[in-house]
DNA sequence: AACTATTTATAAGA
DNA sequence: TTCTTATAAATAGTT
């Protein structure tokens, strides 16, 4: 029996807060589904019990035709659904830009591997010539920059090398009955310097040839 | 005063169908408070009037949480906003593949191109130096057959028109001394010069005379 | 789940 | 829409 008014707060037994429930769910959605009948109104109700079970009503056969219309009316979601779909055609956008990008990009470096010139006219043949010519020459220059860089370095190194074996030399002079293994080896290094010298000569020369 | 057991039906009368709506509207919004304070649960309503006016509770701050659990428990519409997400994501997996892609026919482009190649290494150089060569083999051999090619239409052009000159040659040989309307013309045109000299400049003098 | 004393909701009237 | 009131309906606590 109903000793009072129910206070207005979470039932602390827990036997009894699932025992309220269920009573008072079986209510709810009783009391909504007269609503709708008695007044044809649109009534849609959710509920989740604390244990995670769900329970609703609908007046309409489908629940979802309720919440998209809420959501059509109250224009929050349905937003975030319309900008989703907005996005996913600028990518598509993009993506497509992208494809044609790449496939002007692979017949222009077809065309300059010398592939597919069938279809090229006369013109065409002698613009993709000129052009090549003047990358091959771009190309010239640079290997022979490189090359040049590589000559000077190995002329530095061989003027060090001549200077230490020179400072070396002018050492073993100055204390000539010296002979540890430390200046031993230095002086087999030092004459390294000639034999140096030779083998740029052969690698410079090969490409040349 | 309630006179008895109302009947589940729709209300015909439309002022008596407004007052119990309001009523009842009331009614069930307050239980659904009351059921979701007292029993700690996730609840929820959503009510449209037959004017189509929107009336909603729900026990958490956002009803869209609610919804989203119950579209997330009942799988129906979650899916398609999942799809549309995970297609998002493959629309942005391509566009970044589709970028790395073009960035490198870039790369590969500029290279053949000749500019650029301060970070290339000696052999990537050679390599791309060969390539050019191959490539220009290939342009060249394109060019002189185009140019054959034409050659040969020329020489084909000149043969047919020598061909044809042939037969005209022929044809006046063997009628010299035809001379309809026609051919007379034809014969005046071709002797042109001395006799026509003379009636042009008759003709040209009469004007003037 | 059934019972029941009470509270609560609400139909009709004002 | 609100108040009143008679009555129906809901439900808390118990069995």
């Amino acid at each position: 029996m109903v000793r009072g008014k129910v206070q207005m707060r979470r039932i602390e037994n827990a036997l009894s807060r699932q025992v309220t429930f269920s009573k008072r769910r079986t209510g709810l959605l009783k009391k909504a589904y007269e609503l709708s009948v008695l007044c044809d109104a649109e009534v849609a109700v959710i509920i989740f019990s604390q244990k995670g079970r769900l329970y609703k009503f609908s007046s309409n056969s489908e629940i979802r035709k309720t919440i998209d219309r809420y959501r059509r009316s109250t224009n929050d979601a349905a937003t975030y659904q319309a900008n989703m779909e907005q996005y996913i055609l600028r990518l598509k956008q993009e993506t497509t830009d992208m494809e044609r990008k790449i496939e002007l990009l692979e017949v222009s470096l077809r065309k300059l591997s010398g592939q597919c010139l069938g279809s090229c006219s006369m013109d065409e043949i002698q613009e993709i010539g000129d052009q090549l010519e003047r990358s091959l020459s771009s190309i010239r220059e640079r290997k022979a920059q490189l090359l040049n860089d590589q000559i000077r370095q190995l002329q530095a190194k061989e003027r060090s090398l001549k200077e230490e074996n020179a400072k070396l030399l002018a050492k073993c002079l100055a204390n000539p009955g010296q002979s540890t293994a430390h200046p031993r080896t230095t002086t087999i290094h030092s004459r390294s310097s000639p034999s140096t010298d030779g083998e740029t000569r052969l690698f410079i020369g090969l490409p040349e040839s």
